[in-house]
DNA sequence: TTGAAAGCGCTAACAG
DNA sequence: CTGTTAGCGCTTTCAA
């Protein structure tokens, strides 16, 4: 119950015990101008013994910078999510912030006058995931001028938020492409993301433009839901095998969903690639675990995180950053397409 | 009309407006005194007007509570880690404290005289994750009186520092139990984890008496480095396939090592679970995914974060919490043991 | 119940 | 180069 806290040093212990005023050790703490050698050193030493740490929130209220970014997501899982907080977290640390997270689905006291809104006063800016904030809440960020990164979301049309997103279009249509072409495939199933998702709705047009410029019709019956996740893929293609729908080949919009789809073409009796092809998006750890080894479209998931947080800082330091990034994506073919087979020794 | 357009509210321009004092606005805002009802609603309603969002810095300054833990990790990578996240992040947001996370990994300033100690002065409490922070250091946060709970990682003896576990002892003696009596394993190999990693020295220890119940010599040539990743498990598979080492299961230390293990079984042209069977550890979503499916251990990764958010904010609110909590763990049969057939249709 | 006022620990003018 | 001093925006006594 006795939690006394013996007090922790202060700005002015030091400055007493190097014999300096509190100015001193803060521009040597800072280096936010020149000091004496002698006394650098006194302050520097004074700092070692007394285990003195400044505490954040003091210079947060003095100066004004809290030096943390925030990041706004759904729900955090799979390797997906790992890949891009690396990047975030990577690309803050390297612009000296800090990184504060904050699923959206977790809030607990949603209605509170006092919810903590993450962005406005605890951060110096914002990273938000796709959907995870909805129009209005953008815009009051906007008018507030508070700084703001979209991720896998461009700015709705009048705000004009810088974003960073991925080639989903180009990627998904030259992936498809690749199914077409090389492999013979043309009644291809697309399994789309969550409704909300606009990566995957770029996915879905780059999909139907392959099809649009080989002549293949497009089939609503050839489209499922899979939700970016592996068991509603699998569902959905098992709803598919049910119905009797006919395919020779699935995009499957993400990768996690891919690992789905692969799934219920095995319990199926399908081989991949023999019978069908499997493509998937993102190029995500799992990828070349899965089996077989899956042909996917790198979406530089990680890079994508670390520009953001870039585009961030700078934002937030330099007032203004590219209002667009558009990081190119790549095919990488694997065994899932029909490309490759598996040397596996007799 | 407001004349100020430039700068936030503060709680100055709340009480102006509401017409009372600041000290009531910050009554009603933290329900810490009673205030009378027609006031409370100007307050409630100014505070609507303007916006007003109470800035995070000057309260933790003035109540020395920063309503913040902190995570200490090492590096954020696959499934188990967004498992850990999700967990910790619902205990802290369930607690009413934000997150802040940390790679040790990625800091760039581990000697700047300024690094930030991410615990000491941001945050209210620390989780820190296994190895992510070593012996000294948990020795001056304990001398600093600071809250720290411990995840996957028991404390140092003579600091008695809270931590959170699971039973990954006879977890895995369980499991290695199941290869020997249920399959008739008797040439097991072990893929350890991290050198420093505790759950790894744990499972290595009920794999050793496992094998001991059952009268089986332990033999180190069985014991490789799966370092918990997959590629490198992968790796010391094929180097022990190299060397001629026979074995009939493999314990791999964790599921994503199994993902390693059974990608170097299938090159070689092995059989899972005909000719060697493997099990894993975590259950992470990934286990069941695998081909064959995986057998595992649950070993509660969203649970064991979510059980050390909420012991620390006891920590931290009462003083004191559980200073061991062991989280029980539960073999997950599936395929690659050998004990089921995945349904094929025909 | 309410308000006035004293900090919380630091940064950043502003003098010297 | 260095010290003095005025805040940053809030919580929290202490009186009233």
């Amino acid at each position: 119950m006795m939690t006394k806290n013996k007090k922790r040093p202060t700005i002015i212990d030091v400055a007493e015990s190097a014999g300096v005023s509190i100015s001193t050790v803060s521009r040597v703490l800072n280096a936010s101008a020149p000091v004496d050698a002698d006394k650098t050193q006194k302050v520097r030493q004074a700092i070692e013994e007394l285990n003195y740490q400044p505490k954040a929130a003091a210079r947060i209220l003095a100066s004004q910078r809290t030096e943390t970014i925030g990041l706004l997501l759904p729900l955090i899982s799979g390797e997906y999510f790992a890949g891009m907080l690396r990047g975030v977290e990577r690309g803050a640390i390297e612009g000296g912030y800090d990184l504060l997270i904050h699923s959206t689905y977790t809030d607990a006291r949603p209605n509170s006058p006092y919810r903590r809104v993450l962005g406005e006063h605890n951060t110096d800016g914002l990273i938000v995931f796709s959907d995870s904030l909805d129009g209005t809440e953008l815009q009051r960020l906007c008018e507030l001028e508070f700084p703001v990164v979209l991720l896998h979301r461009s700015s709705p049309d009048v705000l004009n938020i810088p974003s960073v997103t991925v080639e989903n279009k180009n990627g998904a249509k030259q992936i498809v492409d690749h199914l077409i072409k090389l492999h013979n495939r043309r009644k291809i199933v697309y399994l789309r993301g969550p409704e909300e998702h606009e990566d995957s709705h770029w996915r879905e047009v780059g999909y139907r433009q392959a099809l649009d410029e080989s002549g293949i019709l497009f089939d609503p019956a050839l489209v499922g839901a899979g939700n970016f996740d592996n068991r509603d893929a699998q569902d959905a293609l098992d709803a598919m095998l049910l119905d009797g729908i006919e395919f020779d080949a699935i995009f499957a919009g993400d990768d996690e969903a891919a690992s789905g789809v692969l799934r219920a073409l095995r319990l199926a009796g399908i081989r991949v690639p023999e019978d069908v092809s499997v493509v998937g998006f993102d190029d995500s750890n799992l990828a070349e675990h899965l089996v077989p080894a899956l042909t996917t479209v790198d979406a530089q998931i990680e890079q994508a995180g670390y520009t953001a947080a870039k585009r961030l800082i700078q934002l937030i330091e330099r007032g203004e950053t590219n209002l667009m990034t558009l990081l190119p994506t790549q095919m990488v073919l694997r065994r899932s397409c029909g490309c490759f087979y598996e040397e596996v020794k007799p």
